[in-house]
DNA sequence: TTGAATGCAAAGCATTTGCATTATC
DNA sequence: GATAATGCAAATGCTTTGCATTCAA
């Protein structure tokens, strides 16, 4: 269990696991999410000790942060591109989306047409899943 | 000066201001911004009286909520469709982007590919301004 | 041993709620 | 005069900070 998710400088149990589970992880976990998480495999640990991972692990380049607006801040483990979600508003379900080629161009598009050159965007879709419909 | 951002039934010296100030606003306006600029035209109000207008108007419909992502809750006067932003991340100039159609189609193809019923989306941009680059 | 990493308590910040007061209709 | 709207204080929820303690290297 050799997760790729590693930083800082000292190995210890709560980043021992904080890794697993993100490595485990079918979407976006928030500092609480993570907690919960460790705690279920028998791990408690401090929400001060999750959000420093969080921010350690963002500055590292090894977790993105994932914003779906609703004023809490989710994270997952980059692996390659980043990419987008389609999160389910009933039973909180997120499927990813690959969106790329689209995106570029209309990104590109916007650059044009503002004159500012775009560096970053926001772009995740809500919606009900099949099961919630 | 007659704002068509109407709600509520009575008229206020608050409620004129925050309606005056969303008619001539060039971007997406938080509370505390409401409450300088009404400062700024010598009214004082207090936050919650702003925090609850805002509330109010997107009830009503003549609001919207716009998300940056940075945990601060921004609205718009809702005229028409619903649209999108180019936000500078240096000196917070906002544009406004028209990309309905482009949208229409990403949804569509990001329903049939993930079996969801999408109901609303999150699509901002974030770079530098041209004066800003 | 040494300082990176942790835990606990307290502080920050945007936002919300409870409740008495004010002022519009 | 009724009650919508306001203002103030306190509470909430997520996140951050300060600081003493612990533990991996």
């Amino acid at each position: 269990m050799s997760s790729c998710l590693r930083f800082g400088s000292r190995m210890t149990k709560a980043k021992r696991v904080f890794a697993d589970i993100f490595d485990s992880a079918a979407s976006p976990l928030s500092a609480a999410d993570v907690l919960s998480a460790a705690a279920k495999r028998g791990v408690r640990a401090d929400k001060t000790t999750a959000y420093r991972f969080l921010d350690r692990g963002v500055r590292a380049g090894e977790l993105s942060e994932v914003e779906f607006g609703d004023g809490i801040k989710r994270y997952e483990h980059t692996h390659g591109a980043h990419h987008h979600h389609v999160v389910c508003v009933s039973c909180d379900a997120v499927v990813e989306l690959d969106i790329e080629s689209q995106l570029q161009r209309l990104i590109r598009e916007a650059g044009v047409r503002t004159g500012f050159t775009i560096e970053r965007h926001l772009v995740e879709f809500f919606g009900r899943c099949k099961a919630c419909v």
